[in-house]
DNA sequence: CGGACAAGCTGA
DNA sequence: CAGCTTGTCCGG
């Protein structure tokens, strides 16, 4: 090393609101303990912050003095997940690695000692076609919702250390504790980040888990692939599926994802392994169509005689899904049939507290009478939640708890005796524990929402509403009201086959060249008529504006991320993007 | 983000 | 024109 030469590292302040890297020069008695990823603290205009190192490089002694890092605070992702968290901002169209160095980071400041990897003989079954799958370079692997998921973790640990993601913290809990007494090292994140540096048989966790450090890791396994969880809904909006799923390419390791309804994203180019059918068909509960298309729609009750029927039988624990919230979401005049609208933004308003109508739209407020003709009278054609609990406590002459969303107890709360009817939006469904009935008063409003991934949500949820009845065999159903009998949806939750749904799916968004088959992105904010503009006669991209938001669609991601970022940082930094949008 | 500095608004 | 608000730029 020559003496008119120094170290100089490139340093991502962990600060909100900076985008960009600084240099640093390292100190020669700190060189040996900084390395890519290494937490610093350093001097940034006066303010003493902390931050990691992304790159290192020898340089010159040029005449622009470099501050030198202060201090090494900590250890920080080694840097194969550094990488990932550039590949994962390009991604999502951003420019800040903030967001992914802070869910690849520790949390906890305090290192635990590292325990030693054991390979363990375990007692607990395993999944052949879990095997089979990853050594065939991975794929999809679909289980029914009831079946357990465990002995697919197990067959993959054989392959050496692994890393899981789950749907949910709980839910990586539960399974962690599992693993742990199958005799297996397990790291559960985001507490246990400096055990799984060290080296663990399984590095478990929720979203943030795809960051995680995984030493030699042999596999990647994605638990409930599907979940819409698996996607940060704050921007950037990245999907942990997706960032695993490059990790372990990049690595050159198999990848397992795990579904009961795989989605069409994630089982696009890859291989889906499914059990025999009568095999899956008995891990979904039965599944009862009550079709309303011969019922009038008018003067018609929410609830079908056969929904009464099931929830006035005591001996039956009951949960019904309505998704709408309060009292009304559609009312009409009785005087004038006029639906009842926003005078300020003409969108249909809805009844949340007695008496006042609200846009849900611009806001607006106003009290419970017809702007047309000022009659009072008005019908609620859309009852909400709050409206049909009352309705069905007359019909059922028992107790009905409303489950209200946002609350924070899970179960135990609403195991009172004698409180074994609930109604609430499909946010009841993680609220639960064991029902007999799921019933889905209102499952046309699933399956036509006017989103494309709508289809999938919906099956999403009966999934869901299965694993809190068990398999057919325990004699529970999924009751679904709906004019829809035929739909795809409702066939393959018929029959217990979803691959019904995934076929019609795919060929559906082939045909209208939606993801897999390219790649979208909204953008808001006060920039987006010059993002138009920016973006109008590139080619390969189609932009397409509706009111204050434009969608963008190109090929592929390399092609949205390369468009993105043709634009000037001056527009970009005045616009969210919102990549792989769900709300489409 | 937070500080520096410039440009715009207000009031006596 | 001081005193204050609001906006834009920049950090190594």
């Amino acid at each position: 090393m020559s003496v008119d030469s120094q170290i100089v590292v490139e340093v991502v302040p962990d600060v909100t609101g900076i985008d960009r890297t600084f240099d640093y020069s390292l100190p020669t008695d700190l060189a040996g303990s900084v390395e890519i990823g290494t937490r610093v603290r350093v001097d940034l205009n006066g303010r003493r912050i902390a931050g990691w190192v992304v790159a290192r490089r020898s340089e010159e002694v040029s005449s622009v003095l470099l501050k030198p890092i202060l201090k090494v605070s900590g250890i920080g992702p080694v840097d194969e997940v550094v990488d990932i968290c550039r590949w994962a901002a390009q991604r999502w169209c951003v420019s800040r690695l903030r967001p992914f160095l802070v869910a690849a980071s520790s949390h906890t400041a305090v290192a635990r000692p590292a325990p030693q990897r054991r390979t363990t003989v375990i007692a607990e079954p395993r999944s052949p076609a879990a095997s089979e799958l990853l050594s065939r370079g991975g794929g999809v692997l679909r289980l029914a919702p009831t079946v357990d998921q465990v002995p697919a973790i197990l067959s993959a640990a054989r392959f050496g250390p692994i890393l899981v993601v789950c749907a949910s913290v709980d839910a990586s809990r539960i399974i962690a504790a599992r693993l742990k007494r199958a005799g297996l090292t397990t790291a559960l994140m985001p507490q246990e980040w400096h055990m799984a540096r060290g080296g663990v048989d399984v590095v478990i966790g929720a979203r943030s888990a795809a960051f995680a450090p995984c030493p030699d890791m042999a596999a990647g396994v994605v638990l409930d692939e599907h979940d819409e969880t698996m996607q940060e809904e704050r921007m950037p909006t990245w999907n942990a599926r997706d960032v695993l799923a490059e990790r372990c390419r990049r690595q050159g390791v198999p990848l397992l994802l795990l579904s009961p309804c795989p989605s069409v994203v994630g089982s696009f180019g890859r291989e889906v392994l499914a059990p025999p059918i009568e095999r899956e068909r008995a891990g979904w509960p039965v599944v009862e169509v009550v079709d309303r298309s011969e019922e009038p729609p008018w003067n018609r009750s929410p609830l079908s005689a056969r929904v009464v029927e099931i929830v006035r039988d005591r001996s039956l624990r009951v949960v019904c899904i309505v998704n709408a919230k309060g009292i009304a979401r559609l009312l009409a005049c009785r005087n004038c049939n006029a639906l009842v609208r926003c005078e300020t933004c003409a969108s249909t308003m809805t009844e949340v507290v007695p008496g006042r109508l609200d846009c849900s739209v611009c806001g607006g407020i106003r009290p419970r009478v017809c702007s047309v003709c000022s009659s009072s009278s008005l019908s609620r054609l859309r009852p909400g939640v709050s409206r049909l609990r009352e309705e069905l406590e007359r019909a059922a002459n028992r107790p009905v708890t409303e489950v209200v969303a946002g609350g924070t107890s899970t179960d135990g709360d609403f195991d009172t005796a004698g409180h074994d009817v609930f109604i609430g939006t499909s946010a009841t469904l993680h609220r639960l524990h064991r029902v007999d009935v799921v019933a889905f008063i209102d499952f046309d409003r699933e399956l036509l929402a006017p989103r494309f991934l709508a289809h999938e949500q919906a099956m999403a949820l009966l999934a869901k509403a299965a694993r809190l009845i068990g398999p057919r065999s325990g004699g529970g159903r999924i009751l679904l009201q709906t004019t829809l009998g035929d739909h795809e949806v409702v066939r393959a939750a018929l029959e217990g086959d979803v691959s019904i749904l995934s076929v019609a799916d795919l060929h559906r968004r082939q045909s209208l060249g939606l993801p897999p088959f390219s790649a979208l992105a909204l953008v808001e904010g006060d920039g987006v008529l010059e993002c138009e503009t920016a973006l109008s006669g590139v080619e390969g991209v189609s932009v397409s504006r509706h009111r204050d938001h434009l969608l963008i669609r190109t090929a592929t991601h390399q092609d949205l991320s390369a468009a993105w970022m043709a634009i000037p940082q001056a527009v970009r930094s005045t616009v969210r993007i919102e990549v792989d949008p769900v709300s489409v």
